[in-house]
RNA sequence: GCGAAAGUGGCGGAAUCGGUAGACGCGCCAGCCUUAGGAGCUGGUGGCCAAUGGCCGUGGGGGUUCGAGUCCCCCCUUUCGCACCA
């Protein structure tokens, strides 16, 4: 209708272009029509594009969110129109200490907070012309959601890869709760930036770290960026060892394990260091020593995890009294107590060999330990000398190379062999002897999940005097989080649901006797490591996830996120996963079949944060330029997967190319009115070429998230189309419209309409299609050098030879100059690149 | 310290199986149009010079090559991870 009336009021005045009227009239008929939402039981080419759910803060979008989610729906509606059925769902992460911490400080509870949040963040959403189906979004605070959060909670437990041990836990003091060791950046916590101490707590963990090896292998094959996939190696730290075992000097069967990268320098190991938290250091604390230990420890437990791993700090430590047995050497050797042995990687113990670690040589050093040599270079030794005696002068630093040009000398029967191979030799003789075996370790630990604080899902047990822990059956599911008004964290790691009797108090589903409820809540992580996993079952009340839709939609065909999530979101999501698909409950094991990085955006420079107050809200954009011109604008400000600094002044450039992308349309109907036909669709031979040059590049752009060289590509085409003031063919601008669309969605479905075209543009158009042959001009110009420097440039025709070229560059007058009085020795042709006189 | 990425006009950025550096856009300059314009249109826009021509130019310095932003070596800077990881 809209249409018509264009039509009518083109004959009296040229059609402005009014972003918030085409705007308004196409996301009122995409929802009209449904048009984002694919058959998710019978869509025939499933295509689940994926974007990570946003945390629904009180401030509302922020421009970073839409940047992301803008360029994965142009994305997705690029695959849409290359013939996906687009499955493109929206969802909130509003679970979480972010939202609590913000409920305190306003003073609001976070149940009121949450809805207003998300029905803001769902405004701002639809406004910015997103294809989302919003009939399948996710709410991780909803009951509805959280009890297949906890279900997979119970899942894990029956499987034994759950369980509740006490440990050391990194805790927030200021937060008030235990953070994984992925939420500890640099000692301080993520979210606040306190300095994070240690607690001993019972807790919940999940096994991760059993799956270490899985999740290292398969990072070979899936189709993530190389940065992400560098970052998750590095986080799950896999080191190839061995785990050698020091006997007490003093006879009883007691041993301490170390875990060591070098076992091929087991004989330069001439003392042992324990962490201060080491469960046998009171084993060695002799009568002597007692009082300079427990003033050692105690100056330790005092210091802070920064102040502690600061890695320039002098090295500290104490002797117990007490020593332990080499296992290759046979003698004692002293052992001591240092905090630079840390108690939470390897065994926390280790074998000192202050020759070939800078670490323990600093150690040494200072507290004057002694250094033996175990290995030196392979031509360093005098003619004649006995590798298993050598007397070898100290550097200033440990001599750390271990390659196959060293050998290892001081070593018993292993002297004078190869550093590199003589290592596993030496393991597999401590093995013979029960003192050692090969060993990996990694960095990863198990995922503590326990959280001391209010607004999260509660863990579903309950602790029973006769039966202990007890897993609340699931038809007993969902453990609701009841209203409670007190849900201030406490400083004692108790949380607050321990507080509200009503919801602890419970009769033990086993015995009938009286239990207790876990108080505990669980990690945010854990409502975000499965929630693609809901979106194509959000309409199934009995199940977490339907077995067809879930065959049908996952994996996930592309996920866009930010890299802030390398380690932490995606490596718990990928665990999820893999467990529940040994359970039964999925058919693959790795979420993402294809996972890309955006960037960042900044703003003069620098990051953008409230702190700062240069945060952009885009409202006020899409309101003064429309949604379109602004997604354009995002998308064009630099290349997407490395982000760009957001400048004002820069929209106007996008902006003025959808006008003028508009104007050319209305030109081209108008003209075909005029001349009462449907328009001139012979193109010209120029443009032609034009043409299918743009559709190659534009597709093959698109496809790797290339959006800033798309557009111009774009740009390009247009000021072709409309070179010299000519009216727009109609073959010329359908393209044209088409391959905008995924960036000027709404424009694009206007000018579809105004083109004659049955709407939806997003139902109805193909993507074009290029021809190879019509990409190259039958002539080339082609630049012609004269030793290296351009001289002139000349136009040939196809594939001419060599000699044709050249006859017709010397006649070239820039060229013939430079090469008059001088002999060209010889002529460089490249075939319809370039020609390139060598003279001298 | 280790690892990764990156340094190109006034600005955002193009171009890397080595082959016309600066696409596209912003800004700026000139002209046109206009009562007016933070509108529109046309053209120009890396620097320098004795200027129809030429020299220089992709962080700096070397090298390979007919030819280097692109490849190799050394150095500098920035950003982002990780950081006493045994």
């Amino acid at each position: 209708m809209a249409a018509k009336q264009a039509h009518l009021t083109r004959e009296f005045t040229k059609v402005m272009y009014d972003p918030n009227h085409v705007e308004e009239r196409w996301q009122a008929f995409w929802e009209k029509n449904r048009t984002n939402e694919p058959n998710l039981d019978a869509a025939a080419n499933p295509f689940f594009n994926l974007m990570m759910f946003p945390y629904p803060s009180a401030e509302g979008l922020h421009v970073g969110n839409l940047y992301a989610f803008t360029g994965a729906d142009v994305h997705g509606r690029f695959q849409r129109l290359r013939g996906h059925d687009v499955f493109q769902p929206a969802g909130f992460d509003a679970f979480g200490i972010h939202s609590e911490n913000f409920a305190l400080k306003v003073g609001v509870h976070p149940m009121d907070l949450i809805p207003a949040n998300i029905a803001n963040f769902t405004r701002q959403l639809k406004r910015s012309g997103i294809m989302y189906d919003w009939t399948h979004s996710v709410d991780t605070t909803d009951p509805e959601y959280y009890r297949w959060t906890q279900w997979i909670f119970l899942q894990l437990y029956k499987a034994g890869l759950a369980e509740k041990k006490e440990a050391a836990v990194n805790w927030c003091p200021s937060c008030k709760t235990v953070l994984a060791n992925e939420q500890v950046i640099s000692g301080r916590c993520e979210r606040c930036g306190s300095v994070v101490g240690q607690k001993i707590l019972s807790q919940w963990f999940f096994k991760i770290a059993k799956y270490a090896e899985r999740l290292l292998d398969n990072l070979d094959w899936i189709d993530w960026s190389e940065t992400t996939r560098t970052a998750q190696r590095n986080w799950i730290g896999r080191s190839e060892g061995a785990t050698l075992r020091f006997r007490l000097a003093d006879g009883s069967k007691e041993e301490v394990s170390v875990f060591t990268t070098r076992p091929d320098t087991v004989y330069g190991a001439t003392f042992l260091v324990l962490a201060p938290e080491h469960p046998l250091v009171e084993r060695f604390v002799s009568e002597s020593q007692r009082t300079a230990v427990d003033e050692y420890l105690a100056a330790t437990a005092a210091l802070d995890l920064v102040e502690r791993k600061r890695i320039d700090k002098e090295k500290s430590g104490v002797f117990t009294g007490g020593s332990a047995v080499n296992p290759a050497t046979g003698e004692g050797v002293p052992v001591w107590i240092a905090d630079y042995v840390l108690m939470e990687y390897g065994t926390g113990a280790i074998m000192a060999v202050p020759a070939h670690d800078q670490r323990d040589f600093e150690f040494a050093r200072a507290y004057d330990l002694p250094v033996q040599p175990v290995v030196a270079p392979a031509g360093s030794l005098e003619k004649g000398s006995d590798p298993a005696q050598v007397t070898v002068a100290l550097g200033d630093s440990a001599f750390v190379e271990h390659s196959a040009d060293e050998i290892l000398i001081n070593s018993g029967p292993f002297s004078g062999r190869a550093a590199t191979e003589a290592g596993a030799a030496i393991v597999d003789s401590l093995t013979e002897r029960d003192l050692g075996e090969p060993a990996l370790n990694y960095r990863l630990h198990d995922w503590c999940i326990s959280r001391q604080r209010y607004w999260g899902p509660p863990i579903p047990v309950l602790y029973c005097d006769e039966c202990g822990i007890v897993p609340v059956p699931e038809s007993d599911l969902p453990v609701v989080l009841p209203r409670i008004e007190q849900f201030r964290p406490s400083d004692d790691g108790v949380a607050p649901l321990a507080k509200s009797a009503e919801f602890y108090q419970v009769e033990c589903p086993e015995c009938g006797g009286e239990a207790r409820r876990e108080t505990d809540v669980s990690d945010t992580f854990l409502d975000s490591a499965w929630y693609f996993l809901r979106y194509p079952s959000t309409d199934f009340g009995d199940r977490a996830m339907d077995a067809d839709r879930t065959r049908r939609w996952l994996p996930v065909d592309a996920y866009i996120g930010g890299e802030e999530h390398a380690v932490l979101h995606l490596l718990y999501s990928r665990f999820i996963t893999m467990a529940l698909s040994d359970l039964g409950h999925v058919e693959f094991e790795e979420p993402y079949k294809k996972f890309r990085k955006h960037g960042l955006l900044i703003r003069d420079g620098s990051k953008m944060s409230k702190s700062k107050g240069n945060v952009v809200i885009p409202d006020r954009y899409i309101a003064s330029h429309g949604a379109d011109t602004f997604r354009a604008y995002l998308m064009f400000l630099g290349p997407y997967t490395e982000g760009g600094d957001f400048r004002d002044r820069g929209i106007s450039g996008p902006h003025r190319f959808l006008q003028k992308v508009w104007d050319a349309v209305h030109s081209c109907v108008e003209a075909a009115d005029e001349t009462g036909g449907g328009g001139n669709d012979e193109l010209g031979k120029d443009i032609e070429r034009k043409l299918h040059q743009t559709i190659k590049q534009i597709t093959e752009d698109f496809a790797d998230l290339s959006f800033n060289t798309g557009i111009a590509a774009l740009m390009e085409y247009l000021n072709a189309i409309r070179a010299d003031g000519r009216t727009p063919q109609r073959a010329e601008v359908v393209p044209l419209v088409i391959m905008l669309a995924p960036v000027a969605p709404h424009l694009c479905e206007e000018l579809w309409d105004v083109l004659g075209g049955q709407p939806s543009l997003f139902d109805e158009a193909d993507w074009p299609e290029y021809d190879a042959s019509k990409l190259l001009a039958d002539s080339v110009r082609i630049p012609v050098q004269v030793n290296g420097k351009l001289r002139g440039t000349v136009e040939v025709s196809r594939g001419a030879n060599a000699d044709t070229v050249r006859k017709i560059a010397m006649e070239e007058e820039g060229v013939r100059r430079h090469l008059e009085g001088v002999e060209v020795r010889k002529t460089i042709h490249v075939p319809d690149r370039l020609l390139n006189f060598v003279v001298g």
